[in-house]
DNA sequence: CTAGGTGCAAATAGTTTGCAACTAC
DNA sequence: GTAGTTGCAAACTATTTGCACCTAG
């Protein structure tokens, strides 16, 4: 996959691959930490420049959720939309069909394609909401 | 509003609420030119002070639209849902009433409740998705 | 007068870039 | 062997903090 663009297949690239699925979704830092977890050397520039390039490859997308660092997510599986608390700061994720209505509203009357990956709905979940 | 807090009323602040009102949505930095124009000394780190302060107040709010910076808006006209165009940047605006089934529906189903002036949907507006 | 504000400079955090050393193919 | 990759250090950009000076009330 990566060999038919010319591009070379190193371990580096597995292990930060395979963390981005592992974690499910985390900023650049938290695949970092992972990956050291395996092989210690690794450099933060590294997964900044994999990171880019697995999403270039179509791999792994990413988001930005409220605070600085954007979030990366894997491709494959089904895309998910992300609910961000901004009390707890707890990310979870909903059905995309549920935005559905809303999507192909805006494409109608528009014509602006919204890209479901990159959608995140930020807000105060139910444990938080309780509270105040 | 301020004094109420036992706060001030200084020029430096009422030129930013202004700034904010008059630029619609702004990062830190645009507020920032947009205030020197009319007052030169005003220095950036007064600009995030007083953007913090003006949030705390519920004068402002801000979003994160993908590049970096956070980008600010006034509170108190309509809340408003933004539109970016990943594609050529471009930042419109929709009407909130669009995404109230998914807001509600997110509610009832989980308790989330979804804070609409912070929502921010990416994708490909129409004049880039014809293009492609 | 005095607590709140501001400007400045330095500290931090996140990300990018140049370049020499390294390695998958 | 060689082009693609990586690590490291340095450069950047965005934001925060400490502190002395300043000013609205």
């Amino acid at each position: 996959m990566l060999r038919s663009r010319g591009l070379r297949l190193t371990a580096q690239r597995q292990l930060i691959l395979e963390a981005v699925h592992d974690l499910g979704h985390a900023t650049p830092e938290q695949v970092h930490n992972a990956v050291r977890e395996v092989a210690a050397g690794v450099n933060i520039t590294t997964i900044y420049r994999t990171l880019e390039l697995l999403e270039e490859l179509g791999l792994v997308t990413h988001t930005h959720l409220s605070h600085g660092s954007p979030t990366f997510h894997p491709v494959t599986d089904d895309q998910h939309v992300h609910l961000v608390c901004r009390s707890c700061k707890a990310v979870s994720e909903m059905d995309p069909a549920l935005a559905e209505p809303l999507i192909t509203a805006l494409a109608k009357d528009r014509g602006f394609q919204v890209d479901i990956g990159h959608m995140a709905l930020f807000g105060t979940c139910e444990r938080c909401g309780d509270k105040s």
